[in-house]
DNA sequence: GCTATTCTACGGGAGAACCCGTAGACACAG
DNA sequence: CTGTGTCTACGGGTTCTCCCGTAGAATAGC
């Protein structure tokens, strides 16, 4: 499997890019928490564009950012890489961390529950 | 919340430790999957110990290195910063992706609805 | 006692990550 | 035409990460 991994400010910019869809310099910049210089963000672009993570556009004077990977993908990648570090490699163990969270309202455990009851189905 | 973070190979160390309590340096060095030179894993334990991750005692003419972090800590530092970097903050999101994983069996799907039942119940 | 082995402490080098300033291209306003 | 503003390219400085060699202390073996 493709193991995709992000530093941490990639992701920050990465995050950005999947939230909107794409962006130019300016809209990462002001979307970022940080406050950054524009040539901080220009590069990391830049970077992540050298790593195959992003493409980018003209558009008008500017380029536009796109993110060449999908979230989910960088999702599986992360959470694997979690469960194998951090939960000795239990899906089980690490669901239960997730479903222990006292944020989750009821209306969401219940979506889960049918999310888990239709992968089960499928299952056979 | 504190929020805890790895380098990758930190998080080598970390889930070593995690996994067997505690380790000397030979023991972690032994551990890993990729070969380090002795004093390649003494330095990253002196670095964990530094940011406060990990303490030692005396243990004959060694070190023992212990955890002071719970990997369940870890845990939800790592699930969170994922699922509001690249899941947009939808903890559901996330779940989809989890479940959706075909490597799962049906037991352990039936035990994650367990929890997920335990978990609506206590919600009331 | 003497040697070999096994530790830790220390320092440093290579490379990545991170941040930014400057230079130059381009466009637009006056 | 002449600023003024916005954009990218480029390069460099700083810090972190990662890895390891050497020095020296302590122990074990003989």
């Amino acid at each position: 499997m493709s193991d995709i991994s992000f530093t941490p400010r990639e992701l920050d910019v990465m995050s950005i890019l999947w939230k909107h869809g794409s962006g130019t310099v300016s809209e990462v910049r002001d979307a970022l928490e940080e406050e950054l210089a524009y040539t901080s963000v220009l590069s990391a672009l830049q970077v992540l564009e050298e790593k195959g993570h992003v493409r980018h556009e003209p558009e008008g004077r500017a380029y536009r950012y796109f993110p060449t990977v999908a979230p989910e993908a960088a999702g599986d990648s992360a959470l694997a890489r979690i469960r194998d570090a951090i939960y000795q490699g239990s899906a089980e163990w690490m669901f239960a961390q997730l479903v222990a969270d006292r944020k989750l309202d009821r209306s969401e455990l219940e979506r889960m529950r049918r999310l888990l009851d239709e992968r089960l189905e499928e299952e056979g």
